[in-house]
DNA sequence: CTGTTCGTACAGAAAAAACTGTACAAAATT
DNA sequence: AATTTTGTACAGTTTTTTCTGTACGAACAG
């Protein structure tokens, strides 16, 4: 028989490993995901050695992973007086958690590749007016160009999409429900 | 100097990198993104001997590959008369890729979270009419309780905006730009 | 029925990622 | 100034993932 604080831990590492395995999905190590989710509970700004006491691993890891949770921006720093050590608390607001995480991913996504898009575009146009080119060749390349000016509208949307998210603009047309469902 | 196709060939795997670069960020693996951006280009539906040669890579990892591929609904297979082997081509709509992967996923997330909470907000209610429960554990499990709320209110949303990407209605409110933007 | 061809399961090898302990620089304390 | 505390860089180890080759069953062809 659990008494009440087992009762109370268990419910926790369960949802907890939930949560793990869903950021594992997204990119994330399960660890990183554990992390986050012992932070998520933590109603106190958090420590590294208070991490590390409670994941059980290294200080290292603590720093990186809360760096990288903190990149995210599913983790903040948080100062507070007359403490020495780095404060981490999870982001409250996991409705804000979600559009970040969202839009950074798809800015990322649009900054890379529109760029080498970009520069694939203007080498197969030149190419066009190459008087070497064969039939076949600028069939080729106005096949790849038209895939590529495709992709290139799919990335405006995108665009537009992040900032709906970043802007909080997704609010209004998908609204958060009510406190009671 | 390059001759023309060489060049026609740099630039798209100048791009195809990218796009595995991309996918790469979203968990896939690189050659996995490769192998999608091989696809991407080809007109033709592929088979999986000729994957193997544009990837220089086994049979058996482009049978899983273009396996995990069609899970995600990148890839399609595609049936041809008289032809005997299965034959595999990438979505060519993007937008269609893209909300349908989002919503997968994040339809996975509600699924496998929710069913966790559930759980968890009924063991500590019950916990809640235990006699035994000191006031600083009743504290601690009502902490507990209004996180998991607060968390279900979020599972709720995400459903609701996994819906509107799932039936096209997200692009009623981010509409897709006109071809010449 | 016999011999091919095709896709995939599975075990092991190769490659990549995650994790740890040590070492050290920066900042705070004495 | 000397000492302690704190966070991170880095090298090496462990764990996980990815990839390959062999083997085999199913579908087809002769």
């Amino acid at each position: 028989m659990m008494g009440s604080s087992e009762k109370i831990e268990q419910a926790r590492q369960d949802y907890i490993e939930s949560l793990a395995e869903t950021m594992e999905m997204y990119g994330l190590s399960p660890s990183m995901g554990r992390l986050f989710g012992i932070m998520f509970f933590h109603d106190e700004p958090m420590t590294l050695d208070e991490m590390r006491g409670l994941t059980g691993m290294s200080k290292t890891s603590m720093s990186t992973g809360v760096r990288a949770l903190s990149r995210l921006k599913l983790v903040h720093k948080k100062w507070q007086k007359g403490v020495r050590k780095d404060l981490y608390e999870a982001e409250h607001d996991q409705f804000r958690s979600f559009v970040d995480f969202f839009s950074q991913l798809w800015e990322k996504e649009i900054e890379l590749n529109q760029k080498t898009l970009k520069k694939a575009e203007k080498n197969l146009t030149n190419l066009l007016n190459d008087p070497e080119l064969t039939p076949d060749e600028k069939e080729q390349v106005e096949s790849d160009l038209s895939k590529l000016e495709q992709a290139q509208l799919y990335y405006t949307w995108l665009e537009k999409l992040a900032h709906s998210f970043e802007s909080g603009e997704i609010f209004k047309h998908v609204p958060i429900p009510n406190q009671k469902e």
